[in-house]
DNA sequence: TCAGAATATTCCTATTGACGTATATTCCTA
DNA sequence: TAGGAATATACGTCAATAGGAATATTCTGA
């Protein structure tokens, strides 16, 4: 993956809370929904976005796909990423959606 | 300076290149020019952005604008940039440019 | 004070990307 | 196998941005 699409990725405040929760582990989309409160087409249409430069990739399993950042990405990506996670902390609205992840119930995906 | 802002600086393959060699310490828009083998207006414009976000400052010196990366800059963001410049290296055009501007004759600005 | 050097800005155009609405696709289950 | 749930795609629109050409600005030194 290029370094730039890597920062095209993490320019978009939607793409950034994706990437914030799926640092924690593989997402399915409607658990990422329920997180940020957005509507599917946004969620989805980022995650497609970001599936396309190499960053994420997908599983699926029964009617759900899962998404995690990509284990096949360059050491300098991952550092990069593990890097940056630290500051991340300090934003109010990433820490918010960790949070509200983490306190949800179970989703149907599960 | 905002996260999302950081990283639309990093997304433009100039401004990055820009970032690149002013990570080594400030330079003055000649030399930038020089190193990067770019057009005046287009490295200017790309300043020009980078300092509107925040992510650079300016010393003017006689006929020259020094710029370098903000050293008000959190703690968080300089920690990205640092954490980035490994990865930096890894690429061909990147330390090409280094190697350029090791190696160029003293410009006038000096 | 005028010429020229260094740099920024304005104007124009083309591309990218973000968002919403509507629709399509894929898979499971009754 | 039909209906519904989960997710993706197509289409249209609007804003942001990259790039070049031309021009403006600011400063220096003769």
């Amino acid at each position: 993956m290029v370094i730039v699409s890597l920062h095209k990725c993490l320019s978009d405040p939607t793409r950034l809370r994706i990437v914030n929760l799926l640092l924690r582990g593989p997402l399915c989309v409607c658990e990422l929904q329920e997180a940020l409160d957005e509507p599917q087409v946004k969620i989805s249409k980022h995650i497609g976005y970001m599936k396309r430069q190499g960053l994420l990739d997908v599983e699926r399993k029964a009617n759900w796909n899962f998404y995690r950042i990509s284990p096949a990405l360059s050491e300098s990506v991952l550092a990069s990423l593990e890097a940056i996670r630290t500051g991340y902390a300090k934003d109010p609205q990433l820490s918010q959606d960790l949070k509200k992840l983490e306190h949800s119930p179970g989703a149907a995906c599960r």
